[in-house]
DNA sequence: TATACATATGAATAAATGTTCATATATTTG
DNA sequence: CAAATATATGAACATTTATTCATATGTATA
């Protein structure tokens, strides 16, 4: 891998942290690490998150990636796309960097 | 744990996230999994990346526990603080998330 | 001590991200 | 079909992060 495709790599990476570095979303992403599928108000009731807030979480989380949704009736389930994802919180805690 | 306390180890970790969710940022810390340490201009020749910015983003990096540097002469030596952090960058690419 | 080299800093600006609010859309039920 | 419930959307604004530029600081050496 030539430099180029090395920083394309890393840029991609970085974008997908990026669509996950925010309080908020990684709660989402360890909720829906021990529940198979979540509808926005369970989600929203357990966060204390406003509906709309979270919705735009929610929404651009699927656009990129990180989440899938299915409507059900009125309600809309989101679950993870890929539960690996659940990783980078573990590793970064235990990086604890910060300390 | 309760809620909150959850909210806030969720948000340390963002916190930390953020400071590396950033292609030249990652760059940095690939280079540096692979390298015990490196001066600026080592690391800005690698990545073709401008003084002053990188400058920036290794100072920045330094003042959220990711990096540890060290001057010796006119040069200033950056090196991992936790060696752990580079499989942040395994994790994200084996999660595919944007695929 | 003057010059060159390596790195850092601060201010200005640009770009991305987060938040709020009002309102729209979809679905169910009376 | 009207009302209620669940979720999404868009615009406005606030905050954070990235970038650039000029210049400052620290160190070595002629």
């Amino acid at each position: 891998m030539n430099k180029d495709s090395e920083f394309e790599t890393m840029n991609d990476a970085a974008y997908t942290l990026r669509a996950i570095s925010n309080g908020t979303r990684l709660c989402v992403i360890s909720l829906l690490s021990s529940n198979e599928e979540l509808n926005v108000t369970q989600i929203g009731d357990r966060l204390k998150c406003e509906q709309s807030l979270l919705s735009h979480h929610l929404t651009d989380m699927r656009a990129k990636g990180i989440l899938n949704s299915r409507r059900e009736g009125k309600n809309c389930y989101y679950s993870l796309k890929n539960k690996q994802i659940v990783q980078i919180i573990d590793c970064i805690k235990s990086c604890n960097c910060s300390d």
